[in-house]
Order: C-alpha cells, then structure tokens, then sequence
DNA sequence: CAAATATAAGAATTTTATTCTTTTCATTTA
DNA sequence: TAAATGAAAAGAATAAAATTCTTATATTTG
C-alpha cells in the first residue's frame, strides 16, 4: 500500500490509456506507447502491485438495471471522533455507493441509488433506521446526472 | 441507446463478473458461468451495443497522483429551466468528477478531487469565476472516504 | 407441423499473453 | 576513462486465449 511509489512518463501513460479502457490489452498499449509487450506487462503488474491501479471495473448504465433515482443524503450522526462504526454501517448497505465523512456538523455525505423515490424510502425505513447513532438526515434528489467520472487528472508531456 | 433491453441471469451474470472485475477474460467468464466462450462473447458485444455496459475503467489510487484533498461543492446558478450551459461548463473542468443537476434551489452538485486545500481554491478562481451563472457555491470538504464504489444492486438467483 | 429465427456448441484459425534469452543503456568503481 | 554491474527493454519462442466459422439444438411463427 506503499502511494508514494514514484511514476515516469510511461507510468502516466499507461494509466492514461487503462482509465479510458480498462479492456485494453497488452500488445495495444505497447504498440501505442512504441514500447516492447514484456515491459508493458511488468510495469502494469507493478503498478497493480504498489496499489496505484486498485482495480478494474465495468461501469454498467443504471437504467439498464431500473435503479433510476440518484440521492445524495447527508447523514448527522453522534459519534465520536475516530469512531466510524456509523461509516461502516453505511458502507455495509449495497444500494449506498459512496460514503464520506465529511467536515463539520459530525456528518456522513451518502450517494445512493434505488428504482425510484418508494424504494428510497423503504430502504431508508428498513436499513438506515437500524442505525443506532443517526441523528438525522436530508436527502437530496437528482434530476440530472451531467458528468461522472472516476477519471483523474494524469500530468501531461512535461514532468516526471 | 435502448435501456429497456431485456437481461436474464446469464446477463445478470456476467455484469456481476465485470463489476468484480473488468479485465476478466472471455475464457474465465465462460467457465465460471459453464458456458462456452462463444456464448458469452456474443452477450458481452450486445450488452456494450445496447448500452447496458457503458465503459471499462481502471480504478487508480487519487493519493499515488497526488490527489488528497476530495470535495462536494454544491452551486447555485441562475440557469433558466432545461438550460444546461452551467452544468456543461462545469463538466468540462478535468478536476470535476461529477456534476449532478439537483432539485430545488437551481443548483449543482460537483465532486471534485485536487492535490489539497491550495489547488482547490485556485481552481475555483480560475475556472469556477469564468462561468457566468453560478450565483453562489457551498464546499464540502471529504476528510476520509469510507466506501466509494460504482458497484450497482444485480440482481441474484430469482427473478429474470 | 414445418419453416424460420435465435442461441449455443465445437473445431480451426488468428491473435494475444507469457516466458526466456539477449541486448542496450546508465551508473558505479577502479 | 574504461571496465564492471545492474536495471530495463527488446526480440524470439511458446503457451494461452479470443475470434471466426460451421454445425447443431431449441424456440417461435406462419
């Protein structure tokens, strides 16, 4: 879990390629960078290996499995500090995606996906209800997603 | 761009093996789900030309690129209804990962990543101050991210 | 019930990944 | 400055996998 692994040039640039196409193999990246498939391999590996690649995933559209609504909830809750059992408990819930703590107001920042606004609050009934530290919360509704990446910004052709 | 494409388990399936795990090859899938390579090939091409699988991405560590400050901004702006000039601009800055149209109170929600507290504000000098409708913005600031994972409900050994 | 269509299986071919050996290049040391 | 050392990459050979093509088996449709 080392993350001040030092990258070059061709570190970034492999990066580059494998967050536009997770399914890209081997030869095509080498061939792209001019580079010999043997040291391509080797440098991916390392990469995976030093945690600077945690994974591989396929982003599937939401609509396609009818999980229409997106819901951002911010969670207040009475835990103490360095105490993340109300994290945890949130993370554990499939349908929440992402969980953050975040500052002030000893709160959580939640992304959540259901069908719909009936399953929203069945799953806030059943399974955030269960939750002993939660104070209160306030949901947020999506009505349109404009952008979202997982894409970082990866320098360009000048530093190392 | 049909989203009322119709999935059964074998579909089901294979998301759930590309959501672990995007690099999966053909063969693997195949004898994991018992099928022949063939088979699954012909889903894969189908479930990415009907949209169901949107893209492949690799997951890279924010924090090996320097990247450790994550923050939610939420923008008002004073964008008429269904024009999106404000949420495209917004989308268009690398450093923006999301950027969600949200109800009530004409804004935006944005995720942003930058290496810390300094390069944020200096972004939302030079790139937040050029777009014209943002009337105010609010910044969240992620001390630690419990759970961040694009992983969708699929559903298990029951219904089609 | 027969024809048409869709789906899957199996074999053959092409492509890709992996391993191994050699070469190159940079760094160190005498 | 020249030889020695080590790291990285290139190239060839082998193993593995993907792709294509043909054939078979269900499933619909007239």
């Amino acid at each position: 879990m080392n993350i001040e692994y030092h990258l070059d040039r061709v570190d970034y640039d492999i990066l580059r390629l494998m967050q536009e196409n997770a399914r890209i193999n081997n030869a095509d990246i080498a061939r792209e960078l001019g580079m010999a498939p043997s040291a391509i391999l080797e440098r991916v590996k390392k990469l995976e290996q030093k945690a600077v690649i945690l994974q591989y995933n396929a982003k599937i559209n939401p609509a396609a499995l009818g999980q229409k609504l997106l819901s951002f909830i911010f969670i207040r809750a009475a835990d103490g500090i360095g105490c993340a059992t109300t994290g945890q408990a949130l993370a554990a819930i499939p349908e929440v995606q992402e969980v953050h703590d975040i500052a002030g107001d000893d709160g959580y920042l939640v992304k959540v996906r259901t069908a719909d606004s009936a399953a929203l609050v069945e799953l806030m009934r059943s399974s955030f209800a269960k939750i002993p530290n939660i104070i209160s919360t306030r949901t947020t509704i999506v009505l349109e997603t404009v952008k979202e990446e997982q894409k970082l910004v990866i320098p360009s052709e000048q530093q190392e």
